[in-house]
DNA sequence: CATAGGATCGCCT
DNA sequence: GGCGATCCTATGT
């Protein structure tokens, strides 16, 4: 399947982005496991014009850092001390805009999602989650900074990369909502910036 | 240096 | 619906 390339992520319309990554297949591959999950959740980040961006106003970090990158680098950090969140930055050098991938259906490497989730099987609500879906595909905030638009040439080599699988998303199966959990942004709080593909939501497996 | 709090989850009631 | 886990980051002294 097609690999995902950097002039898709460096488009200017991070909002556009979330939505077309709906229906596109995640894979990781670590120590020679492949996992794959289709991204059915996504919310957009705008950069220093929103506040519930990690680079509102400009800030820059250590952590914030790879936010300003090229489209198609990976930023990946922890939450609530617990959970490592996946993000997509978006757009050209020296733009932090940003896509949290916040869902999943689990597609190939079953058995190293079971494995690294501790569960016995793939039930409903299995990666539904932005901290599940990381931990199921094996993602770790030390892999901040990946370059995303390449594949791993060998079986041994680490890599996080996105496909095109030909899902064609209509629009009246994508649901528009508020994000999740920035009440503290204020007016921004309200932005329609969460996407959900709901024909494939909660279907488990 | 100290400390509050977070783009969450799972278990408890 | 409530709460504890758990630790890094940002901010302030």
């Amino acid at each position: 399947m097609p690999l995902i390339t950097k002039e898709f992520y460096t488009r200017t319309d991070v909002v556009a982005i979330a939505r077309g990554l709906l229906g596109k297949l995640l894979i990781t591959q670590f120590e020679a496991k492949l996992s794959s999950g289709i991204i059915t959740e996504t919310e957009a980040y705008e950069g220093i014009t929103d506040r519930a961006s990690h680079a509102y106003s400009g800030r820059r970090s250590e952590r914030t850092e790879v936010m300003y990158r090229i489209g198609g680098t990976a930023y990946v950090y922890l939450c609530y001390g617990v959970h490592s969140l996946f993000n997509i930055v978006t757009n050209v050098e020296g733009i932090p805009h940003a896509i949290l991938i916040r869902g999943i259906i689990p597609m190939d490497g079953s058995q190293y999602m079971l494995e690294r989730t501790g569960k016995k099987e793939i039930l409903k609500n299995f990666s539904d989650g932005p901290g599940k879906l990381t931990k199921a595909l094996g993602i770790h905030y030390s892999h901040t900074g990946l370059n995303l638009t390449k594949k791993p040439y060998k079986k041994y080599d680490s890599g996080i990369w996105l496909e095109d699988i030909g899902c064609s998303v209509k629009e009246e199966e994508i649901k528009v909502t508020p994000r999740i959990g920035v009440e503290y942004a204020g007016e921004d709080a309200l932005r329609p910036y969460r996407f959900v593909y709901h024909r494939l939501q909660d279907t488990g497996n």
